[in-house]
DNA sequence: GTCATTTCCTTAACATGTTAATTGTTGCCA
DNA sequence: TGGCAACAATTAACATGTTAAGGAAATGAC
């Protein structure tokens, strides 16, 4: 019984792979006429959820890495999405918020977003969809617990 | 009840993209020493597995799209990990197949990837393992079934 | 105070993801 | 056979992922 690695097609990091890309299709489609990416999205939605932050804050949430964050937050910037500010008490750091235009679009299209949300777990069921969340945390190291 | 998308942290797409890092951190790490990266490993398994095969179905069964292939394919020619052939009888297709120097990259660090798969299995245990997976590809509409 | 260290953020460089446009071939059919 | 639709693959353009290096500001030892 030799130790090989499993076929492809049982390989956890392609299902998830595969699984992230059946979700994250109709919710691109649904972005595609707000000309922000999925990844801009995801900014505004933790801006809009929990409020102005600090980047290293909004990187943790957004699951971004800083350089992404860097040039993520400049384009929302340059669309009047979002404001920087620095800290006067730490030159070094930044904050960052959510503006009136940012949040219409967080708005605009949050119940499309949800509706999509719900139309996975329907697929799944109630049940399994609290599931698999609990088993998708198990796998993050940076999750507590 | 108002039908607002759910916290960030009960978030599909977001759980996916934590779950996925959280996986391939160390199989990154593991590849760093090849000097190949993640994806290039994906298309020298699904070659070691399946064999020469046309482009079409490698982009398929390594979940890759048409141009990233491209560029990867071009990038393991190079390294001469692969060989490249066009179809005489339908000049437009083309078959790739891994080198024996491929298949060596695949033998030398098939142990410690399956090693590192192993010791995801254990932390969710072999039910819950099994479980994730029927659940990822549920979430696939390119599974069949 | 000065300098090395640390911290926060940005840039750089390269690979991939994504969509759209382009090129080269094949097949069809009037 | 001539022309057009369909197809395979590439290229282009822009955004992000990833690692490493760089720059500015704060911290701490002395």
């Amino acid at each position: 019984m030799t130790k090989s690695i499993p076929p492809t097609n049982r390989s956890l990091p392609i299902a998830l792979i595969r699984a992230r890309e059946g979700v994250m299709s109709p919710i691109r489609e649904m972005l595609s006429e707000t000309g922000i990416t999925e990844q801009q999205w995801r900014v505004l939605r933790v801006l809009a959820e929990f409020g102005r932050m600090d980047t290293k804050t909004l990187a943790d949430r957004s699951s971004l890495l800083f350089p992404s964050l860097t040039r993520i937050a400049a384009t929302l910037r340059d669309k009047g999405f979002v404001t920087q500010t620095r800290d006067d008490k730490d030159r070094r750091r930044q904050f960052i918020e959510i503006t009136a235009t940012g949040q219409k679009i967080i708005d605009d299209h949050a119940p499309q977003a949800a509706m999509i949300v719900a139309g996975f777990k329907e697929t799944l069921g109630d049940q399994d969809y609290e599931t698999l969340l609990d088993l998708l945390t198990r796998l993050d190291p940076g999750a507590q617990g």
